[in-house]
RNA sequence: CGGGGUGUAGCGCAGCCCGGUAGCGCGCUUCGUUCGGGACGAAGAGGUCGGAGGUUCAAAUCCUCUCACCCCGACCA
């Protein structure tokens, strides 16, 4: 029997389905023409759009500037750093032809900037007043992947990279975790998505850093997703692109570095931190509309209950919130419920003849149902008191689930199983060797998400050799 | 790159085995009635059947080649 489908793929039957389902009904991308390539819609849009208008306040409060630097980089700058260009050579896209002939030397489309900004950065640092130098970039950055998702793993993405210049390895690397730590409030305080905040093992750290620094979600499926890294590039790249200063001394120093960003991908892991099987559910401090009008009304009740709306949306953008009134009269109201719900806003105010009669509204919370009737002349300080409350909820039932989904282990055996029947977040100690993450990765699937900075005060045994061990680590499926 | 799958109306699909003037659902347009959890009726618009060759009186259907995309694995934010 053809089942017309409305809503979404049940999450508990298939999760990979239901993101792909919910991406495309609610209208946040779709696939452009190009194998891997995204187009991002004007609702999935307006999110990216809220996250850099936080994100670049932050950067702004933090000491940085904004720039732009070209995409085209010629081939042989991604070459100076050894471990760089063998981190990202197999999935760079090369331009070898424009206007009409080959070129003489090929171009690279950035995949990261790295290499460009350090180029023009050896042009501007002379001396130490010229640092610390603090510059972050709003681009679009394309790596060749073999398999892509929406959001999350796409040819082309946009994104934002922090490149930061300073004088002494004890300030690049307080800058590398103040970095991070800034994506840990984004991420925790605006799209409520708790994250544990660690170092990345060697096999997993960055091309070309000295070390690498993420946070890491977990989704709803319970795998982890890496949702933004800070990098202590040491002296690599001023060493591959000889950027030197002079310092108070009159000596002759190589620059230390940083870089950090957080791409389109947080849509994803937002889509995945919170959503049900009714679709999309958005925080309110990063949600388009934070509330969603829907009038009830026929030909001859429609002025009635359009005074009503009117009003209120004046006073809600008092207030500053972002409200969208869905006033369409041709589909009904019940079309109009499901619809927003699919579009995760946070909440829903139905206004109809019955409630001006009685003098209140309908106010439907998205993420758990509940259903308020509240004075009309109450109805904006509610709705005004609910953005936190809302807020709240999902930051602390996120966190719940990580919680309910992280499992302690101290043998192999418990590890294996854990692993396949309870998957989540597994915290076991490990020795330390790229090996034996090698090994547990080719026999588990799981990867060392990250060393947390958070550790036991006592020691153990590592997961797989039994060695001593100081160092516990999360082990977890990711993206 | 390995394995699997799909290309037919905007979307989802049937038709292909067994060749004979292209169909269904949703969506879209117009009009009317509806409107408090995915409304209904009537009338319409819309397709070089992924592309190129071939077989045939005749190809969406059979044959050959090709292209693209999706899903699952190895690499990655």
């Amino acid at each position: 029997m053809p089942v017309v489908s409305k809503g979404v793929t049940k999450q508990s039957e298939d999760f990979s389905k239901w993101y792909t389902d919910v991406v495309r009904q609610a209208k946040l991308a779709d696939y452009g023409p190009v194998k891997g390539t995204m187009v991002i819609r004007p609702y999935g849009y307006a999110i990216w759009e809220n996250f850099q208008g936080i994100l670049n306040q932050m950067f702004k409060d933090t000491g940085h500037v904004n720039a732009y630097f070209p995409m085209f980089i010629p081939e042989h700058f991604l070459q100076k750093e050894a471990e760089h260009v063998e981190g990202f050579a197999p999935e760079v896209a090369v331009v070898t032809h424009a206007g009409g002939k080959k070129l003489d030397e090929a171009l690279v489309v950035r995949p990261t900037s790295e290499t460009i900004i350090w180029n023009m950065y050896k042009k501007w640092i002379s001396s130490y007043r010229d640092l610390p130098l603090l510059i972050n970039q709003w681009a679009n950055v394309v790596r060749w992947e073999m398999r892509t998702r929406l959001f999350l793993r796409t040819t082309e993405f946009l994104w934002q990279e922090g490149h930061t210049a300073h004088a002494t390895a004890e300030e690049a690397q307080d800058e590398t975790l103040k970095m991070l730590n800034v994506y840990k409030s984004f991420a925790e305080d605006y799209m409520a998505m708790p994250v544990i905040t660690g170092q990345k093992s060697e096999a997993e750290k960055f091309a070309g850093a000295v070390s690498t620094y993420s946070i890491e979600a977990m989704m709803r499926d319970t795998k982890a997703l890496q949702a933004g890294t800070s990098h202590n590039l040491g002296q690599n790249f001023a060493k591959a692109f000889e950027v030197t200063f002079q310092n108070k001394d009159n000596r002759e120093e190589l620059v230390y570095a940083t870089s950090w960003g957080v791409s389109t991908r947080l849509v994803g892991g937002l889509i995945m931190s919170h959503g049900d099987d009714k679709g999309l559910i958005l925080p309110p401090k990063v949600a388009p509309y934070q509330v969603v009008i829907i009038p009830i009304f026929r030909k001859d009740t429609r002025d009635l209950v359009m005074d009503k709306v009117d009003d209120l949306v004046v006073n809600l953008k008092q207030a500053e919130i972002r409200v969208h009134v869905d006033d369409d009269e041709k589909s009904s109201p019940g079309f109009k419920f499901n619809e927003w719900e699919m579009c995760g806003v946070p909440m829903r105010v139905e206004i109809g003849p019955k409630d001006i009669e009685k003098g209140h509204a309908v106010v439907v919370i998205r993420h758990s149902g509940a259903k308020h009737f509240i004075q009309l002349n109450e109805l904006v300080q509610f709705l005004a008191d609910q953005q936190d409350i809302v807020q709240d909820e999902l930051f602390q039932r996120a966190l719940d689930f990580r919680e309910s989904n992280t499992h302690t282990v101290d043998n192999w055996d418990d590890f294996k199983e854990t692993l396949e029947t309870k998957g989540g977040f597994i915290k076991a100690y490990w020795n330390g060797s790229s090996e034996v993450e090698e090994k547990i990765k080719n026999e588990t699937k799981a990867t060392i998400r990250c060393i947390p900075f958070d550790q036991p005060e006592a020691s153990g045994k590592c997961i797989y050799t039994g060695e001593p061990s100081s160092q516990q680590v999360i082990f977890a499926k990711a993206y």
